[in-house]
DNA sequence: CCCCTCACCTGATCGC
DNA sequence: TGCGATCAGGTGAGGG
């Protein structure tokens, strides 16, 4: 979503300046500030891509690329050069030979995304696409053509720990957050901590098939927005949150037993479910 | 190597 | 009214 809303206004632009309002914004950048600066400006991007919850674009000037991860809170808004956001952390201005003058503001209230400035590196997971080194150990998602089910199924009984955590795992599958597990985990009648050694090849390809309807819809309906905090590249949010079958919904009705949906904590976070439906066998 | 826990952050909300 | 405690979650360092 962020990716596709960005490709228009980024590919051939060239970078005019770059402001740093919030240093700790560049935590997983190697080197100091103005490292970043100097290696942005001037040059050029060229088409974003995606891995997960990452985005990168690759700079016309060599091998390197710009890495953004948006962590919780994040979001790359597409400006004219007069706006600036709230709790923009940094800020780029670009000049775009057909567009103009277009401003992106990073902005992060909780901090835990970032910007990066990583080299491109072939990876034997993705021989037909360089990749940041620090996306480089991050698995396909399930909506990724190139995705291998296969694989992920037996890699998956081969773990040693519970569906849930496995989910979780962008080295084994990626572009599944806390909210997307607790809906296929729901959809496909699955309880969060049932082992991955004795779930059923066939109740983990279920699975699969509904993580793929639940980040499909997720896209389609712009990403999941509780409030203003969430928007996509045009500052709007996304209307994934109004259909949640389980997250966010205990004590109330399972939509599809009736019964109460339960919440418990797993992993320092919520894990939301159906007793009923979704047990551990 | 594999698995798991926890620190990192801010702002909304809750209880007293 | 105010103030401290709690909660939300993606990532990766570090421990076992």
């Amino acid at each position: 979503m962020v990716r596709a809303g960005l490709e228009p206004a980024v590919t051939g632009a060239r970078v005019t300046a770059v402001t740093i309002f919030d240093e700790r914004s560049l935590r997983r950048h190697p080197g100091p500030t103005e490292d970043f600066v100097d290696r942005l400006v001037g040059d050029t991007m060229l088409a974003p891509q995606r891995r997960g919850k990452f985005m990168w674009i690759p700079l016309a000037s060599g091998s390197d690329a710009l890495v953004t991860h948006l962590g919780m809170s994040g979001q790359v808004l597409l400006r004219d050069t007069a706006t600036d956001d709230p709790r923009t952390r940094i800020r780029l201005d670009l000049e775009h030979p057909a567009h103009g003058p277009v401003r992106l503001n990073f902005v992060d209230q909780r901090i835990f995304g970032s910007m990066a400035i990583d080299e491109l590196v072939p990876t034997a997971d993705h021989p037909e696409q360089l990749v940041p080194t620090a996306v480089s150990h991050i698995a396909r998602d399930p909506l990724d053509l190139r995705f291998d089910d296969r694989r992920f199924l037996t890699r998956l009984a081969a773990k040693n720990t519970t569906i849930k955590r496995a989910l979780l795992d962008q080295t084994l599958i990626s572009g599944i957050g806390n909210i997307y597990a607790d809906e296929s985990l729901w959809a496909a009648r699955v309880h969060y901590e049932q082992p991955t050694a004795t779930l059923s090849r066939a109740r983990a390809k279920v699975l699969l098939a509904e993580v793929r309807l639940v980040l499909a819809k997720a896209l389609t309906e712009g990403g999941t927005s509780f409030d203003t905090q969430y928007l996509n590249v045009n500052g709007q949010a996304g209307y994934f949150a109004h259909s949640l079958n389980a997250y966010g919904r205990q004590g109330e009705p399972c939509p599809r037993c009736g019964r109460p949906i339960v919440r418990e904590s797993f992993m320092n976070r919520g894990s939301h479910f159906c007793p009923y439906c979704q047990r551990v066998r």
